[in-house]
DNA sequence: GCAAAAGTGTTCGAAATACACCCATGC
DNA sequence: GCATGGGTGTATTTCGAACACTTTTGC
């Protein structure tokens, strides 16, 4: 970093990867694209490219989601497929050998949303489309099994500490849809009475609008918006295991 | 990352900035190097650079590490210096305008020791010491006060859910110095018998060596090495203000 | 003896768990 | 009515905070 000669510049290349989780049919999913080229040709891949000159790390993530995927995330009005959803850096990989060709640094990404649209393949993808979890850890191309399961580790345990949760459901939600966000992540059942309390007891996590559900099967409930706390205290607690 | 053509190479660097943390004196200190060249000449920095071609992240940072301190890491026998120590990614900083030459993509690594020796400069820095932390917050070159900042709150954090606090520690120590580590990283006070109850009682937390201290002030303490557990349940709590 | 640090016992209150019970709706 | 999910009350237990007290050393 402390001299500028371009003969200085290695030769790496920076790409961004995006783990993009969502909740369908009551199962965890992630996006994944049919790669349209070598090396890794046909198989399954975490949506990702090269960052551009001058691009921040954060605005390549978002690109290439748009590219590959036609979703835009945002909060604003503008084109349709334009959603709600949380995004964060995961972390970087940076093996010699994990692109067979050339020594490529990626960056990854989290990013969580409430049930999104099915999207539109574009880019370098030959195909897209969620997989659930479950069936997509395994026969990634790169090292894209790592950064799932890196990704998957990240949002289970940001479900303890953080209001992440609120991030797979819609603006307005049910204390049982968020507790479901939990039992579907966790892969856990939780007592829905204990959950109720805990949840509406945590300072900040929600916000009460004074509307509730109507239409549907059981009593009423509820409705919630995501309150202000970026941090829960104290903390929802999984089961930890020895 | 779909073609390989050189003229698809971004002109973006790959760097690594390290965060090495260990404790002097009884405060929290973080090492520092004198900026020998422009941009920031004579301005303090996080030691770091290139990334070189086919070496891994954490290949680099290593080596970074030795050029401009002269610390090696690493648990075996070889030439002085070589040290015990913790490291591991931070994250990522890709902000466009984050070195005015050029876009440059740095990997910050988050390094945890005991008391080191007084670092040699070599490489690129001017000079290299230990600053506290306090005096450390503001003034560094590039965004290199925001890396600082994310590498304090994440030593802080996972003080409270993993045994890196031993990291701070020599292989063998009491009770009453790994509370120090937790007082002076979180500039808090604990009372030393709950203290003791607590980490003694966590599983995996300490291993017993049977053997204890002697010709210091006081009653002799039982020496602990660390234990096997990655992650301490239940964890230890710092006060979370609202 | 006195100071200092290590370590134990006990009490108190907050919070997690388990679960009995009531509420409000669709059918 | 009955099934279904929402929500409250309450007993039990577990855990952390506070702190009195004992232990073992140096001086």
């Amino acid at each position: 970093m402390r001299r500028y000669n371009a003969s200085d510049y290695p030769p790496a290349a920076v790409t961004t990867d995006l783990v993009v989780l969502t909740i369908r049919d009551e199962q965890l999913v992630v996006l994944l694209i049919e790669r349209g080229e070598d090396p890794f040709l046909g198989k399954l891949a975490l949506p990702g490219g090269f960052v551009r000159p001058h691009e921040s790390l954060d605005a390549a993530a978002e690109r290439e989601l748009r590219e590959e995927t036609g979703l835009v995330l945002g909060t604003g009005r503008g084109p349709s497929r334009r959603v709600h959803a949380h995004l964060e850096q995961l972390r970087s990989y940076g093996a010699p050998d994990r692109d067979p060709r050339l020594h490529v640094v990626t960056v990854a990404y989290l990013v969580l949303a409430p049930h999104l649209p099915t999207p539109h393949p574009g880019g370098d993808a030959a195909a897209a489309a969620w997989l659930p979890v479950r069936a997509a850890r395994a026969g990634l191309a790169f090292d894209h099994d790592l950064i799932l399961a890196d990704g998957l580790e990240r949002a289970r345990s940001k479900l303890e500490y953080t209001p992440l949760a609120t991030a797979f459901c819609p603006p307005l939600f049910t204390v049982g849809q968020l507790r479901q966000v939990y039992e579907i992540v966790w892969d856990a059942k939780l007592d829905p009475r204990n959950f109720h309390r805990k949840v509406t007891g945590t300072p900040g996590f929600l916000k009460p609008t004074g509307h509730s559900t109507a239409g549907e099967r059981g009593r009423p409930a509820q409705l919630y918006r995501r309150g202000e706390a970026g941090l829960l205290y104290p903390p929802m607690l999984r089961d930890h295991v020895a």
